[in-house]
DNA sequence: CAGCATCCAAGAAGATACTG
DNA sequence: CAGTATCTTCTTGGATGCTG
């Protein structure tokens, strides 16, 4: 397991374009919100207060902000419905769902981060 | 994935738990630069300066911090050699390389976004 | 419902100088 | 080499109230 890990981690020679393909990445989720609200929508959530709600902690200040630049940087599509009353759809990107697999190995590491912390499942 | 809709809208446990360790996640690798510093260690940098010029931007006071926290949290070992002049070794318990998938996930979406963004390899 | 505006606190991070 | 110490700036994020 040990010397798995250890193994992927190891190009020595690619070192400088992984550290800087890391930080580039890091730069583009970063902060706490991003990658939920990514989570949220991938996961069919469509709405503000759907989002929202399947977001613990986050306030609408916080939640409108990155909604807005996520709509900016096209990661995002937002549809007004000019019924009464209005409503608003936000739905994924194909670019969106490209953050799946970091996603899922942040999943897969809380989750077994709190079984060993907890000792349960 | 979202076959139900009632289902999207209620929230079943298991999206919530999902969303809680995603944030769980982001609390513990939070910040520019643990998961670089990570990477770098996982890499076989052990001397501080090494680290240091192998993560673009950090400065010793970030290093420094970083590197005192992740030796309480048991992320990594630190050596003293009483040498003159003293040398001092960092080195990845295993729990650090737990955070393989995450830094690779991710390396892995930095190299293609900026491939995508300079239209060259 | 779907937000925006305002004010403010706290923490992250940078610059720079210095020590054993 | 391996850090500390200060000072300052910048960003994130929280609280709250308000609007169409």
């Amino acid at each position: 397991m040990k010397k798995e890990a250890e193994k992927v981690l190891s190009f020595p020679r690619k070192q400088a374009e992984e550290i800087q393909a890391l930080q580039d990445t890091i730069y583009v989720v970063g902060g706490k919100w991003r990658l939920p609200i990514i989570n949220s929508i991938c996961n069919g959530n469509k709405r503000f207060r759907d989002i929202q709600r399947s977001i613990p902690g986050i306030t609408t200040r916080m939640l409108s902000r990155e909604l807005k630049e996520m709509e900016l940087n096209k990661l995002i599509n937002r549809t007004v419905y000019a019924d009464t009353p209005v409503t608003v759809e936000y739905t994924s990107t194909d670019y969106c769902y490209s953050f799946g697999p970091i996603i899922l190995a942040m999943i897969d590491w809380g989750k077994k981060h709190r079984k060993k912390i907890t000792g349960k499942d």
